[in-house]
DNA sequence: TCTGGGGTCCTAGGACCC
DNA sequence: TCTGGGGTCCTAGGACCC
């Protein structure tokens, strides 16, 4: 049987939650940003009427100001789009067991042999679309098609609220003169490389010989024939573990104060540690990234024989990384975990039980009572910027 | 005013083992 | 005499996605 993919893609996601929380906001060019500096910030969402003056997502948020000055600017909330997008996966998972949430706005659903009970794809299409509309009073534009590529490429043609099918036989066709650059996995260094060999469109990528694109790309080459193709064979539905779990954060200044980028490091460290610990995993190699300004800085990584989700041992490995030097004007840092597996450790010392036990507490605590009711003293000059 | 923060995957070179 | 080839792990860096 053939399969069908449907693909749902939420229309201007945050920015749509937004208006429809507050009603003042509601037909007004809407930006949501990811802090309060409106400076250093870049544009999260925007609603239709702010993308109509030409402000999309991913530019600078005062660039968006320069554009469009009258935009509304709100600050964005993750908790609450991340369980909006929890309650659309549940309401997803009624019509079909395979769900797969692509990102917080975007959702991948196997809808083989589903038209036949809902009459039709179009049918089913209105039902997912009315039963969001009804519980959060946004819009989504879906996607149908037989691979998870060409379905996530059909969402994208006709936005807002949109329905775009494309059937086995019509992809060759609506291919061939849809750009590369359109294709999930074509940025903007390979569209410029794939220019460069005379390939604009879907259709010039198809008929380039596979062997060349190999030589050039590498593994890669595969991937960019068989997309040109439509072709993807990709599953849906398989969960798997994060591996690696990271926190960064731009300074609103840079700072060549070592104690204010050890300060930092604590706090990103114990950050991760908790949602390590959340998540029951542990991990051996650790990663620090610094960031001295546009595109100078470094990252380092190394990896322990002992894995771990204890803030303060990430932190000390991460301090032993990094070896801080002075003079260093820092605008941005990161550290994050990887080579992760499920936290059992058994404590043999007394002292590390009791660690383990007074981590416990904290964590409670803090889930309990909201997060960092309970925090290292060291971080107390900072607590503000949490 | 001058680009966030969360990730994934791939590559290439080096070390090391058998 | 003096070194093949496969495999794995580690590290740094880059491209890409939302």
């Amino acid at each position: 049987m053939h399969r069908l993919i449907m693909h749902i893609d939420m229309d201007a996601f945050f920015a749509s939650i937004e208006q429809q929380l507050n009603p003042r906001l509601r037909n007004k060019p809407v930006i949501v940003i990811g802090r309060h500096n409106k400076n250093r910030s870049v544009v999260c969402a925007a609603s239709y009427q702010a993308k109509a003056k030409g402000i999309d997502s991913g530019m600078p948020s005062w660039q968006a100001l320069k554009v469009c000055p009258d935009a509304i600017c709100v600050v964005a909330d993750s908790a609450k789009y991340l369980y909006t997008s929890q309650r659309i996966f549940e309401i997803l998972k009624e019509f079909s067991p395979k769900v797969e949430m692509a990102s917080v706005d975007e959702f991948f659903l196997d809808i083989t042999g589903l038209e036949g009970l809902f009459g039709s794809c179009e049918n089913l299409s209105k039902i997912i679309k009315h039963k969001i509309k009804e519980e959060f009073g946004i819009s989504c534009s879906i996607g149908i098609a037989g691979t998870k590529l060409i379905s996530k490429l059909a969402a994208k043609l006709d936005k807002p609220d949109g329905l775009v099918i494309i059937k086995d036989e019509e992809v060759k066709t609506v291919l061939k003169d849809v750009p590369v650059e359109k294709i999930c996995g074509i940025g903007p260094r390979l569209k410029i490389e794939l220019n460069k060999l005379g390939i604009y469109t879907c259709g010039d990528l198809s008929t380039f010989p596979l062997k060349l694109l190999v030589r050039k790309f590498g593994k890669l080459g595969f991937f960019l024939h068989m997309a040109s193709k439509g072709q993807d064979s990709s599953s849906i539905g398989q969960e798997y573990p994060p591996k690696s779990v990271g926190h960064s954060q731009t300074l609103s200044e840079a700072t060549s104060d070592i104690e204010t980028v050890k300060t930092w490091l604590r706090l990103l460290s114990e950050m991760v540690g908790f949602r390590l610990r959340d998540l029951h995993l542990q991990g051996r190699t650790i990663h620090v990234y610094l960031n001295f300004g546009y595109l100078v800085g470094f990252s380092k990584q190394k990896t322990f024989f002992q894995a771990t989700n204890d803030g303060y041992e990430v932190f000390k490995r991460a301090i032993f990384i990094a070896g801080l030097e002075k003079g260093l004007k820092v605008r941005a840092l990161g550290v994050s975990v990887s080579s992760l597996c499920v936290a059992n450790q058994i404590f043999m010392f007394e002292q590390e039980k009791a660690r383990n036990r007074l981590i416990n507490s904290i964590d409670k605590i803090n889930r309990k009572f909201g997060d960092w009711t309970v925090f290292p003293s060291s971080l107390i000059l900072n607590k503000s910027a949490v």
